[in-house]
RNA sequence: UGGGGUAUAGUGUAAUGGUAGCACAACUGACUCUGGAUCAGUUAGUCUAGGUCCGAAUCCUAGUACCCCAGCCA
């Protein structure tokens, strides 16, 4: 994973935790470390959940371990297939190995039921018929202790009969539960008996019909590290409050065994160490499983893959590398508290590997026409272009030049103010890789506007470079009119004008939040004949522009790319101290 | 008002009793056939108050602020 342009990765509080883990004495001497990373097949990853699975995955790399995806597919209610197909996808994408340990929570039922009869037998669960609304007048309140369930000292024999029961379907959902049997006035709430097991006549995605109760993820989650050998079990601060119940059903399960198997239990099962660590947040965006979804169903931006969305899906189609956002979760490092990281960040990450990665071309997004009047007509010129300056392995090019060109609107100001390099009346510029030319007039509409330019050019700048040695305040891009590929080019700002779109007037969503300009597309834009077979993903930098990606509906006909990030620009901030 | 966590420049992150460093952002300047890239530089920080110590971001005491927990979700 590590390679040459990756940054290196630090060391954090949970590496710490791991090196004292398999150093003589420690928890996991001698043992091979084991990571997973476990999605609930509902959603959509986003660069949060790259965080965590650069955490996990690269741990286990760096300790000569393993890495495990494993679906955390206990709740039928809310599980499809669609995500765990789109989940392997994006993790495959971000450069994550896992080597056939592709892992389903629902594989595990069979042995976790086992381990749900021998904790009745036990007697540290019981068969609890409670209300959801009983269950929860009984939790008592933060400050509060619970009250006991009337039903916590049921026999032994009885609890195994009705728990059988639950599993056989002879009851409906929500009448029964399995709870384990802790502390009812312990402070932390989740001990209060906790449940165990749900009845829900659900189909499951991949187990069918053939169970009717499903594990809560407190008692299951714990069971799928240990089976598949995890030593390090790593997941969000939120889960810092369950850790005693992560600990207590492995040592419920391990309470009678023995390490060499012998006694009625038998052998011991391996009891992995959760470390909890801090979500990812990023300013101008949203993180939140509910809220991406939000944004989709009511229609403010396309799908779960749209360019806009921190989704790993979204930032695919916008063009960002598996390198850049690695090379972001090295940099932002792991931490017990939240935060918020300045999407400057990433984009600094994405132009630093673009820039050393990204063919250059010339595309005119607002084009505005010129003509050569001393260029003769017909002529053409193929001219050669670098590729990539910052690559010479990545070679040259030919560019066709003629008389009539497109240039940016941008480019050219009728009334110049200070500090404006480019082209205006009288002044000369470069044309990139072209000549130097200089403007003679600018061809107006009824309405006053500039429709087109009239320059001429000089024979003998041809490639760039005067001989007399005169010098040119700026170079701009161009393309030729008759060898120009008409676009599309989707522009894309944050989605929220906010940095936290969750700060909303009182009675308000953040949906008033949202950035009137995140999303504008140009439809009348030209780029240089190069670009004609451009396929689908494929990453350029337009020069002077940005960095750009080609969007998958360019199949429906119509060459489409996306703007991953622009260029710094110098010029922009000038204008907008010059507009203070 | 119970329990569990966390506090270092604008943002993020190092320093594990010994010069508070790095990155992003911002701002200067140099260079440039991308107002890109690159290079050089500037601004700016230990939550508060005490204490221990030759020496404290780090250890102790007392505060303060923020986050998480009352789903048959994960």
């Amino acid at each position: 994973m590590t390679g040459e342009n990756e940054k290196e990765t630090r060391h954090d509080f949970i590496r710490d935790m791991v090196v004292e883990d398999i150093a003589p004495g420690g928890r996991f001497e001698g043992k091979t470390i084991c990571t997973r990373f476990p999605p609930e097949p509902n959603a959509y990853l986003h660069i949060g959940h790259a965080k965590a699975v650069w955490i996990d995955y690269g741990i286990a790399e760096e300790f000569g371990g393993l890495f495990n995806l494993r679906f955390d597919d206990t709740n039928p209610a809310k599980e499809e297939q669609e995500f765990v197909d789109c989940i392997i996808e994006d993790v495959r994408w971000l450069g994550a190995k896992w080597d056939g340990r592709l892992f389903f929570a629902s594989d595990y039922f069979g042995q976790m039921y086992e381990w749900a009869i021998e904790l009745i037998k036990k007697d540290k669960a019981y068969v609890c018929d409670l209300t959801p609304d009983q269950v929860s007048a009984h939790r008592g309140t933060l400050t509060a202790p619970g009250k006991n369930s009337p039903y916590r000292d049921r026999p032994v024999e009885e609890n195994l009969d009705l728990f059988t029961r639950m599993k056989n379907g002879e009851f409906p959902d929500g009448v029964k539960t399995l709870r384990a049997k802790i502390d009812m006035a312990h402070p932390n709430l989740n001990i209060r008996d906790p449940i165990m097991y749900r009845i829900l006549h659900t189909e499951h995605h991949r187990q069918g019909n053939k169970w009717c109760i499903y594990p809560m993820y407190d008692w299951a989650h714990g069971f799928e590290d240990s089976i598949e050998g995890v030593t390090h079990s790593l997941c969000s601060l939120e889960y810092e409050n369950h850790r005693p119940l992560y600990d207590w059903f492995i040592d419920a399960v391990n309470e009678g065994r023995t390490d060499d198997g012998s006694g009625p239990w038998g052998k011991k099962i391996n009891h992995p160490r959760q470390i909890e660590f801090a979500r990812l947040n990023l300013s101008y965006t949203v993180m939140s499983k509910r809220k991406l979804i939000d944004l989709v169903r009511g229609g403010h931006v396309r799908d779960f893959d749209d360019p806009r969305l921190p989704t790993l899906a979204g930032l695919r189609r916008r063009g960002y590398t598996p390198e850049a956002i690695r090379n972001f979760c090295a940099i932002i490092g792991v931490n017990k508290f939240y935060s918020t990281i300045d999407v400057a960040l990433l984009e600094h990450c994405v132009r630093e590997n673009l820039n050393k990665t990204s063919p250059r071309v010339m595309a005119v997004l607002k084009p505005l026409k010129v003509v050569i009047d001393n260029y003769p007509e017909g002529q053409v010129d193929q001219l050669d272009a670098v590729n990539n300056p910052e690559d010479p392995s990545a070679g040259t090019r030919k560019v066709p030049f003629s008389k009539e060109l497109y240039i940016e609107r941008d480019d050219f100001m009728e009334i110049p103010p200070p500090k404006f390099y480019r082209l205006s009346i009288g002044k000369e510029i470069r044309l990139r890789y072209a000549y130097f030319i200089k403007c003679i007039n600018a061809v107006k509409d009824n309405a006053g506007n500039i429709v087109e330019l009239h320059c001429t050019y000089d024979p003998a700048t041809k490639g760039g470079d005067a001989p007399d040695g005169r010098k040119v305040k700026s170079t701009i891009h161009w393309v030729s009119a008759k060898d120009a590929i008409p676009a599309e080019v989707r522009l894309y700002e944050n989605l929220f004008t906010k940095e936290n779109p969750d700060d909303v007037p009182e009675g308000k969503d953040l949906t008033v939040n949202l950035n009137p300009k995140s999303l504008e597309i140009l439809r009348n834009c030209f780029v240089e004949p190069a670009l004609k077979n451009a396929q689908p993903l494929a990453r350029y930098q337009f020069e002077r522009l940005g960095y750009f990606c080609v969007d998958p509906d360019t199949a429906n006909g119509i060459l489409t790319f996306n703007r991953t990030v622009s260029l710094r620009d110098e010029w922009a901030k000038i204008q907008k101290t010059q507009k203070i």
